[in-house]
DNA sequence: TAATTATCTACTAATTTTATAGAATTTATA
DNA sequence: TATAAATTCTATAAAATTAGTAGATAATTA
């Protein structure tokens, strides 16, 4: 029931791009050390969001990456599942990956984790990085002293 | 976010166990032909069970392993628990084994995650396998021919 | 005493996760 | 048009976790 470095990196770089959505793009180094991701694994990560169609990128001099769509039309399930694949416990209870279970007729295992996979894709399929960028300026308002930098 | 087969035999024994509850031991390698699970890695299973505590065993001919409680009285969670670790999809948010992430001050992945381990507790700490025992058996009522068997 | 059953220690195999290497391609701009 | 800067691509490697196995030991019953 982890969450895994991938998609916890992958979650980080899109709450820094969200930050900075209608800035231009943004290079893969400068997210990789702002947000002390290995640059590598990065670009993996990146190139595997823009070819679902959740990030736009420019090669060359100047180039990098943006979101493309507005933050608040992109969940953090999507990103999940451009990684990690199916958010369900069982792939007999995944919309993404299904697959029947041995005993599905009477599998009651089954029921509990259906429960269980509507939980978590509630809250996944539900919060938008538009949200994710209001929780962080939260975050840095409750700040004393102010200091004009977050870590996400 | 993946349910592991150790977990899953767990909860498959654990069922088999709680239909039969109060009828004595029940060997290894009864659960491991019904349930189709090796009978190898079912015996390490169930011995992780009995160290916490929830089953009981009996060495020697007519030996077994049965429940420690009521069947009432155990949820899915802690079986889950006792094999897989923590339920929390990042250890920042777990109760069990809680380490601090790297910028925990701001870190606003880690409320979402909240959110969703929390969801998923309140699922698999309410649901006891006396629960799991009703489900199975309207699940077999329910099908025509009324055969006798059940399948987990 | 013999058969049966859990227990224990220690592996091994397979799979998945977490990266890394290096060449190829594209682009801005001096 | 050369050069530097950036993504892209293909491939591999290292590490960690998961899944499963082997074989000897101890306890119990009949």
């Amino acid at each position: 029931m982890k969450l895994s470095k991938k998609s916890d990196y992958a979650l980080r770089a899109m709450i820094y791009l969200s930050m900075q959505h209608k800035k231009g793009a943004i290079q893969i180094k400068e997210i990789s050390t702002s947000e002390r991701i290995p640059q590598k694994f990065l670009e993996n990560i990146l190139l595997a969001l823009r070819k679902v169609g959740i990030l736009n990128s420019k090669i060359g001099l100047k180039g990098g990456y943006e979101l493309a769509r507005s933050p608040d039309l992109i969940t953090l399930g999507e990103v999940i599942r451009a990684l990690d694949g199916a958010i369900a416990p069982v792939d007999c209870v995944s919309k993404t990956s299904y697959r029947p279970c041995s005993e599905e007729v009477t599998c009651v295992i089954r029921g509990v984790m259906m429960e269980i996979r509507n939980a978590i894709t509630d809250v996944l399929d539900r919060v938008t990085f538009a949200d994710m960028c209001s929780r962080v300026k939260d975050s840095v308002e409750k700040k004393e002293g102010g200091v004009l930098t977050y870590t996400i």
